[in-house]
RNA sequence: CGCGGGGUAGAGCAAUCCGGAAGCUCGUCGGGCUCAUAACCCGGAGGUUGCAGGUUCAAAUCCUGUCCCCGCUACCA
């Protein structure tokens, strides 16, 4: 096989927060099927990935784990995201770990090159801080004037951070996307990058923290951390090698610049943007292409813990084997749209791609084999002309399916190899093998049959190794055999005449019963639940010991609303954050009053608000409510609610409002209109 | 008129850039076959391409308007 020169490909690094699910591991799957092709191609390959390990969050999660420290934590987790990455045949070069010492030292040199450059200046980030979550927020993320994560008091504050003067750059960034169509995939994620981030000007990032601890130290500067995104987006020169002070690895010469990158499309941004940046202060070529990968959903809806509708790979992997689920994914993914994938959709291609199509064909094949020629494959040369267009159609499926790889169209490399098989199954009904049987004259014919079959279903396998390695290997031993190399797969004729096949042959894909499944995925459907609940009753007592007891809270209060939800039919009393006690001046400040609801509209450009004029007493009061999810305009009219009308009147949505109408909320944030139990006039008193 | 994605047969998708007989897989109905894992092969039914206009010899595709779904956003007084 010639060698077709460097490809190095990587994923992006998984986040230490947790298990990655099966969305995640897609990527992984995706990446590994396009390396595994690539080698069998003919190229040189280096596949990196890893785990992403530090910041805020891996420091919290570690604390409600339980773990005396994040490092601890994240061996765990990142052990875990190995684990699954190895169960689903990822043939990685590299597994890298932001803690790992060389990129670690690594990331540092590249943050004073950049500092001693004067790509990174030291300023100062203003905002609003909460001393209590040691956070800065906006003050479009404050929640009445109160910190949003724990309702606690906020104050004006400055903290000294470094940013990086990303204004130094942006224009050769844009002459680089606008020359090189090909490095943002799909491309219309290019124009969204362009249009929302890159012409109306990217702001200078901050690149350092000193808010929490668990980060690469600023070696010249330790009270700060630097930002994950950059630690993490290093991962791809650091990992082979790279050297800031001239003293790159051999490997980093060879590999460098990357040939793909493939990421999820929710961080596009920091690929298309931040990094090539970065890369342009090292003096470093741009990679390749960066392809945004749309997302596995669970019918329709992304997957969340909270929601219980989670697929793990290691799940699918015990219940349906490696290929199948490495074939679901691939096959199910659209090139540019998210895919879906729910238990019943990954029985059904199970069944009818993998145990009727494929499956049956290499039993049925070797079967006859066995049957007719006491194992014995040999090409008799008796060909009719029924042979040439299965051997066309084989013979032709490689080209065709290397045109699909080069757009990274793996889904449809997928269906043509598929479609090969196909073609065999109608092969064997066109020839008809159990008819040439009975007659002794046409026993050279019914071998010469068998022959095509076996050598069409070996160059199929052939070309479907990169994406199910284990089934091929398994055809192959079936057939006693090896798999060919990829130059070979456009003539026909390879296998050895007069071998033997497997007097018992392994079964690749045993049909699913559908219920079964369900009954299965049903039992670990509750056990995730379950154990969801359990580490996040965990999570909060460790919380309380770390003393942030007003996490603990929120987590204790998020499980009850998910309890809540989970089915408990017995309608529970809830508790809210008490507030401090008024005087009864404060209460008779406030005038309460029944207002009659005589027009309502919806507010054109927002989805939530309602815009109702309200009849109280004599006058007609204005008042925007974010309630249309719970009432329709046509639903209010007529109405008569409680209305505060002496709150100084404010502007939502660019519509003013005059008041306030009153509404009971429930856990789930469901509301229910505050109207009078008796008849009563509009404008008369609440008190 | 906040940004983006989407609405094509019962389900999941393709064709949309660059107009040219609406295609694939599953399911369903009928037929064939018996080598094989209730499998395989053939055929049928099922669509006014969300809706309404426009351009054109020709529109799923281009233009205008409109309705619904899903992310993000926050404005839920």
């Amino acid at each position: 096989m010639q060698n077709k020169g460097k490809y190095y490909l990587t994923t992006a690094i998984a986040y230490t927060s947790g298990k990655p699910h099966i969305g995640n591991t897609y990527e992984a799957i995706l990446a590994d099927a396009i390396v595994r092709y690539k080698r069998a191609d003919g190229y040189d390959v280096h596949f990196q990935t890893g785990s992403d390990e530090h910041g805020q969050k891996i420091e919290s999660r570690a604390i409600e784990a339980g773990c005396d420290s994040p490092k601890e934590f994240v061996d765990q987790v990142s052990g875990v995201i190995k684990d699954i990455w190895n169960k689903v045949g990822t043939s990685y070069d590299r597994f890298i770990r932001t803690t790992d010492d060389d990129h670690v030292k690594q990331v540092q040199k590249i943050f004073k090159k950049f500092y001693d450059q004067g790509d990174i200046y030291k300023g100062s980030y203003k905002g609003k801080y909460c001393t209590e979550c040691e956070a800065f927020y906006t003050d479009s993320q404050l929640k009445d004037g109160k910190c949003p994560v724990c309702g606690g008091d906020v104050h004006e504050s400055e903290e000294e951070a470094y940013f990086f003067k990303m204004s130094n750059y942006t224009q050769k960034l844009i002459d680089y996307i606008n020359e090189h169509p090909e490095f943002i995939q799909p491309e219309s994620r290019k124009n969204e990058m362009m249009n929302n981030f890159l012409l109306p000007g990217v702001q200078d990032l901050c690149v350092s923290r000193t808010s929490f601890k668990w980060g690469i130290p600023v070696d010249f500067d330790d009270k700060h951390v630097v930002y994950v995104w950059l630690d993490a987006l290093a991962n791809y020169i650091t990992g082979i090698g790279y050297d800031v002070d001239g003293n790159s690895s051999e490997e980093f010469k060879k590999y460098w610049p990357a040939d793909l990158h493939l990421i999820g499309k929710d961080i596009l941004r920091f690929h298309t943007i931040y990094w090539p940046i970065f890369l342009m202060a090292l003096g470093l070529p741009m990679p390749k292409q960066i392809f945004g990968h749309p997302w596995l959903l669970q019918g329709g809806e992304k997957m969340s813990k909270s929601k219980g509708n989670v697929i793990y790979a290691d799940d699918l992997v015990d219940l349906f084997g490696v290929d199948a689920v490495r074939y679901f994914v691939l096959h199910e993914m659209p090139f540019d749209n998210d895919g879906t994938i729910t238990w019943e959709l990954m029985v059904e291609r199970f069944n009818s791609d993998l145990a009727n199509t494929l499956g049956n064909l290499v039993s049925r094949t070797i079967a006859m084999s066995n049957k007719y020629f006491d194992g014995v494959v040999e090409d008799k040369g008796a060909n009719e002309p029924v042979d040439d267009d299965l051997k066309s159609v084989v013979t032709g499926t490689y080209k065709v399916v290397e045109e699909k790889m080069d757009e990274l169209r793996v889904a449809d490399s997928l269906t043509e190899i598929f479609n090969l098989f196909k073609r065999c199954n109608k092969y064997i009904d066109e020839t008809e093998p159990w008819v040439l049987a009975k007659d002794d004259s046409k026993k050279d014919r019914l071998a010469t049959v068998l022959y095509n079959l076996t050598e069409s279903i070996m160059i199929g396998v052939s070309l479907l190794a990169p994406f199910m390695p284990e089934t091929a290997t398994k055809t192959a031993e079936n057939f006693n055999t090896q798999l060919r190399s990829f130059d070979s797969l456009s003539s026909f004729g390879a296998y050895p005449n007069g071998n033997k096949v497997s007097a018992e042959p392994v079964m690749l894909f045993a049909r699913k019963d559908m219920e079964t499944v369900l009954k299965q995925t049903a039992e670990i459907t509750e056990k995730q639940k379950n154990e969801f609940f359990e580490s996040q009753e965990k999570a909060a007592v460790n919380l309380d010991k770390a003393g942030r007891t007003q996490d603990a809270d929120k987590i204790r209060d998020n499980l009850k609303k998910l309890r809540g939800d989970a089915g408990s039919s017995d309608e529970e009393a809830i508790d809210i954050e008490p507030k401090a006690e008024i005087a009864y001046d404060d209460f008779a400040a406030m005038q309460f009053q029944v207002g009659e609801v005589i027009k309502c509209e919806a507010v054109p450009k927002s989805k939530k608000l309602l815009c109702s004029q309200i009849k109280v007493g004599s006058k007609t009061l204005q008042i925007v409510s974010g309630i249309h999810k719970y009432y329709e305009p046509e639903d209010m009219v007529g109405k008569k609610v409680m209305v505060l009308v002496n709150l100084k009147p404010a502007k939502l949505a660019g519509v003013t409002s005059e008041g306030m109408i009153l509404c009971a909320e429930d856990a789930e944030g469901n509301l229910s209109l505050m109207v009078p139990e008796k008849k009563m006039p509009s404008g008369a008193e609440i008190c």
